[in-house]
DNA sequence: TTTACATATATGTTTAATCGTATATGATAA
DNA sequence: TTATCATATACGATTAAACATATATGTAAA
């Protein structure tokens, strides 16, 4: 994991908040980050390819859903950068969360 | 400190080495950078200008030469988060900094 | 076997980042 | 003072990211 290929991921305000959903969550699907984020289906979509692609996320089907994770074999660094922000940003993620009952 | 604009800001090669050359060296000169990564005066300078915009580095005048270092009153996240890439990249970082006998 | 739903991708456009070259500033030395 | 050196900024051009809209895919239920 490149670390510049990482923090250009974290350089974008949707991948920035889908990652630390996802990192606060476990798993996510994709119209659970939709009803957080208040964005477009596509514009999800196309963010999460982007970290899909870039390793960082892994997804899995389950029926007509598809959930994402972090990946869990990023290397410790990462994760603990995913960490650190995820938890000094944790107070402005609750109130995303708390749309999640959609 | 926005997580966003700090993530924005290591997001690009030459301002992510250069955040982690001054990280291992505690304070360095335009010209050392310059010389570290053989890239051009402007694009250095430039970067170094964004990254003192948003806070990450502050400068010092000291006769001709301006001196860079890391913004003591980064957040504890943010100095972490810089602490462990540059560690992890610490191998790369020896062999630019190896050119700073010029 | 068609309809509906969740998600992904393709396309063209717009916006933002980066760059090279030229020039300006500010400090020291001649 | 002027010349020189280190650094900063301005400007126009290029490249890359992000976007909205439209469409495709794949699953499941009717």
């Amino acid at each position: 994991m490149e670390p510049l290929i990482f923090f250009k991921c974290l350089a974008d305000e949707t991948r920035l908040k889908t990652l630390m959903l996802i990192s606060l969550k476990e798993s996510l699907c994709v119209c659970d980050i939709q009803c957080c984020l208040n964005l477009s289906q596509p514009k999800i979509s196309r963010h999460l390819a982007e970290l899909r692609k870039c390793n960082l996320v892994i997804s899995s089907r389950k029926g007509k859903w598809i959930y994402y994770q972090l990946n869990p074999e990023l290397p410790d660094w990462a994760k603990e950068v995913l960490q650190k922000v995820t938890v000094e940003q944790q107070p402005n993620l609750k109130s995303c969360l708390a749309a999640l009952q959609c």
